[in-house]
DNA sequence: AGAGATCATGAGGAACTTGTCAGGTTCCCC
DNA sequence: GGGGAACCTGACAAGTTCCTCATGATCTCT
């Protein structure tokens, strides 16, 4: 999830703070102050987004973006101080793919650069997160588990419970929540069916399935998972 | 620059406030009014983009958004009543790719819109270096594949879906998700259209095209390739 | 220790997914 | 306009997986 963003914002001290809210979450940065320099740069080195205030001497943000994105892609996120509905609408539609006006919270800001990697990120080297307990890991991109090591064959169902379990370990899931939880509402099944599915899991996980270390019954609640040693 | 866009919305007049302005900007446009009927809507028929109300009665947008975010790639427009700043982080990092606030204005909503569009479509030049994955190279700038060092035939179709899959090794694909990473915007097909490509490059690229070392099916899920000794 | 509830387990059939094929349609190039 | 490739669709068969049900085991509480 890092990638390399250039910020283009006139006033320092602001460009400082974003700096800071992008290296924190492992993005490379690169800051420039006017126009001008922005669009060298953004030529000289692309970077995967584009973080550029309306408001520059030499050569405005506006100017930048429709620029820019004549010869390239690359994500573009506008800020502004003003905050008339026409700039707005012309900032997007010269080509830019998000637009927020000041003050605007931090928190946003990151959301939304976030939410536009995401969906660039999809040519990205797949090197997903890794969900770990104990012996156990869940690889959701891949759709794999493994235990210690070894790969673990699952069916979709005993999959999609055992993501649900391993992100949050130690959490005590009911039967109810995990139906809805890995069938999102859907099919009308009784909750006896888990119990079922849970069976199956011990026999492919556990290494004395009749007595569990790691699927753990919870006596009148359900069932979670652990790391073993607990 | 039509697209098929579902509106989620439980205002019936707000809803066809919305119908009005996609509809004269040329989209085709669907609209339900709650969150069940929009997923059901959208697994049926995906859509190119999804503006979803958070407040729905039976299941909320949020949830909607998670569920589908899992099976496929579609867009998501997210409106709310409520302005927490909480909501809106909760929407956007639960795979929303925008977050408006009620009350919005029709106009930004609808450059917000083209903007996501826009983006959508650019998705196909991603030229670059070779994709390698096991014995199979992908040439994305000059169109071929080779498997082994042997030079593969590949129509247009059966080139996309390997060039996507080529560039995230080991992740699995839904139907779907090669649908709309194929096609981009203009996809009339059935998921069943992918399953028919994948066989045909089977015979081109597996040894023994009954038992796929390298183009493995996800039993549920959808499709994977891998280097072959995984 | 006993009663009542909750859980584990096995098996068969229902329900769903996928592989494969053939026919028809669309699109492109000549 | 004709020929050919690619594509989509619908259908059916072959596998998987899932669910229900019944029975026995286990647990908790009094």
């Amino acid at each position: 999830m890092c990638a390399h963003v250039l910020v283009a914002e006139d006033d320092r001290r602001q460009a400082e703070v974003l700096r800071r809210y992008l290296e924190a979450e492992g993005h490379a940065t690169t800051v420039v102050h006017d126009g001008l320099t922005a669009l060298a740069q953004a030529r000289r080195q692309p970077p995967d987004l584009l973080v550029l205030d309306v408001m520059m001497p030499g050569l405005d943000g506006l100017n930048v973006c429709r620029t820019l994105r004549r010869e390239s892609d690359v994500l573009v996120l506008m800020l502004t101080a003003r905050a008339t509905e026409d700039d707005l609408l012309r900032g997007l539609d010269l080509g830019a793919d998000d637009y927020l006006t000041k003050p605007y919270s931090p928190r946003e800001l990151m959301a939304r650069i976030r939410t536009l990697l995401r969906r660039v990120r999809v040519t990205a080297p797949a090197a997903g997160p890794l969900v770990t307990v104990g012996r156990i890991t869940v690889d959701p991109a891949r759709h794999t588990v493994s235990a210690g090591g070894e790969p673990i064959d699952c069916t979709p169902g005993e999959f999609a419970i055992l993501e649900a379990m391993a992100r949050q370990p130690g959490r005590v899931f009911t039967r109810s929540q995990l139906l809805t939880r890995t069938r999102g509402l859907d099919r009308n099944s009784t909750e006896r069916t888990i119990d079922v599915h849970v069976m199956n899991l011990r026999r492919k996980i556990e290494a004395d399935p009749r007595r569990p270390q790691l699927l753990v019954t919870v006596y009148g609640v359900g069932y979670k998972l652990t790391g073993g040693a607990e």
